[in-house]
DNA sequence: TTGAAAGCGCTACCAC
DNA sequence: GTGGTAGCGCTTTCAA
């Protein structure tokens, strides 16, 4: 069932029922109705193969997530895919959790595959850069990035977010405080470690570090266990995300430790669930709906059909304060 | 940059790149590696386009998913993306959330591409399943149909499970409840709500149901608060799925009614929040892993490359008991 | 306003 | 073992 098949239907050529089918213009309306009826009947519908190569283009967003269960990812994916489907694009999602070397050949790839727009959630592969400036293609880097020619950037203050919890924490007279690091060593969650580490030394709270195995609940309930077993016990826990946060504070239940009571939590990202756990969560808020807009808008051309220019974008952090560093300190003593 | 270029270089024909780009045996080992390097050298990517226009074949597999947000379904999509990716596959998500009507077209465009199986979670649209069983593509379908020819469908006995849950809060003693359903009228969702009637009314408790807008936390929380403001008092609250059951557990809360103390609540699906939420959540399992490889193996060729066969597997409810139903029964009196 | 024909990059068949 | 070549289904000049 090819438009070959249209063609001779409806007694034309293949020019012309590739001609209606694009919608472009100069064919004699009642040829076009005629053509149309054919598909119509013939249920046909063209091959998305032949167009691409035809054409050396498709319609086709690529992303690349570190790990789109997460589900802040999963709600910038979210607004990234409403965005794209509006405007007649499809995704294609390659997570890159297993392996980070996994991202060159998603993104070599998606280049042989001619899409429209690459998206990478946040990576760094050094030389990946080269290869994506070269390629001819709308490209958006998360948390990386200088941003120009085909390139954007959008950069978030993952430090100043950090710093804000910190002091947060230490205005309610938090003075032993440990980090549930992110189990992947990846440039956003490593910054927020660090930051954790310079606030609390430069204000001279004790503190300590967990990184976990897995990635989010069970992640958080793991790091949690570790902790408590090496005998710090610290007045506040900070998760590197809401999602790990949430199994921290499921495991301190466990052990029989309450939740702003005995030791505050908080998060990072502001995913939905922050604000619907028990305690809800005290966290940074980053806006996923913003970024879900900016990529599609920096992959896509506009509305007058101009290529997107590259460019780098900043992101502010906002604490949301909720139950779970409670109102008043934990511990107030020094 | 295409294979002829690769040729070229390696000073070979176009059959034989394309001989040991697949893999195929007869080529001498001198042959190949020339061609190897060539490749190398020249960063060769075949289009994977001029590929499947050529075989009209392509290593895909289209997932139609209703709510691949839901977490539920969220972790059908990872397991199977794992195994595909595993497999040398790849996924393509469609999702039909905005519209039922949607799922119609996404399948014929799948049609059109030539993928290689294609999922339906949940959906019935009649006749689509003409479309499908003519089309020559292994399918599975996901609470519907019985499955034969190249379509394999995966059956849960949403009607057991329900049952479980309403005899369960029964036994504790509760004689009021009320039932969250599920936003969009889906099958497998109504057929919930369906058994949850009929069982309250054969053991003749006093009930209700409500249908929330949006589905998730907002749709739980949203949907509890119309309830309690209709005046109806109920002890146990039985949510369509767990992700609305942990809304409707907040909402509760903020009303200043305690889970289990003053209403037990339960979900369904057990979803890995189920049990870091807190209360944890008297819920339903569905063997979601299970699923995953299932849907995986009835849609991949096996290891002697024979095509699935279509059949009917059936999946069996297990009831998972957790704090959000206590020990005892919130309220004794008759 | 329409049609013929030349590719797009790859596979697979048929010769050598 | 290897190469020539005819498509796969579509778009896009170029002519008519």
């Amino acid at each position: 069932m090819s438009l070959r098949n249209v063609a001779a239907k409806a007694g034309v050529g293949a020019a012309t029922v590739s001609r209606v089918l694009n919608g472009h213009p100069g064919v004699k309306a009642s040829t076009r109705s005629r053509i149309l009826r054919a598909i119509e009947e013939l249920k046909y519908r063209p091959n998305p193969h032949a167009r691409s190569l035809a054409t050396g283009k498709s319609r086709v967003l690529g992303l690349v997530m570190a790990n789109p269960y997460n589900p802040f990812f999963a709600d910038i994916y979210q607004a990234i895919e409403s965005q794209a489907v509006q405007r007649g694009y499809e995704i294609e999602l390659a997570s890159s959790h297993t392996d980070l070397g996994q991202i060159l050949p998603c993104v070599q790839q998606f280049l042989a595959q001619k899409v429209a727009g690459i998206a990478l959630f946040p990576e760094n592969d050094p030389g990946i850069l080269d290869d994506l400036r070269e390629a001819n293609v709308p490209v958006v880097l998360f948390d990386t990035g200088e941003g120009g020619d085909n390139i954007t950037s959008i950069r978030f203050d993952h430090r100043r977010g950090t710093r804000m919890l910190v002091e947060l924490l230490f205005a309610l007279g938090h003075r032993r405080m440990a980090y549930i690091a992110a189990p992947r060593l990846l440039t956003p969650t490593e910054e927020r470690r660090l930051e954790f580490i310079t606030c609390a030394s430069r204000l001279g709270v004790e503190w300590r570090t967990v990184a976990p195995v897995a990635d989010g609940f069970a992640g958080g309930r793991e790091a949690t266990r570790d902790l408590l077993r090496s005998g710090f016990r610290p007045t506040a826990l900070l998760g590197v995300n809401d999602w790990i946060a949430v199994g921290a504070v499921r495991e301190l239940r466990n052990q029989g430790l309450s939740t702003p009571g005995d030791v505050s939590v908080t998060g990072f990202d502001n995913i939905t669930l922050s604000e619907f756990s028990c305690p809800s969560l005290t966290t940074i808020h980053i806006p996923r709906g913003d970024i879900g807009r900016l990529v599609v808008e920096a992959l896509l051309p506009d509305a007058s059909g101009a290529p997107p220019k590259g460019r780098l974008i900043s992101l502010d952090p906002e604490l949301i304060v909720r139950e779970s560093t409670g109102a008043a300190p934990a511990v107030t003593a020094r």
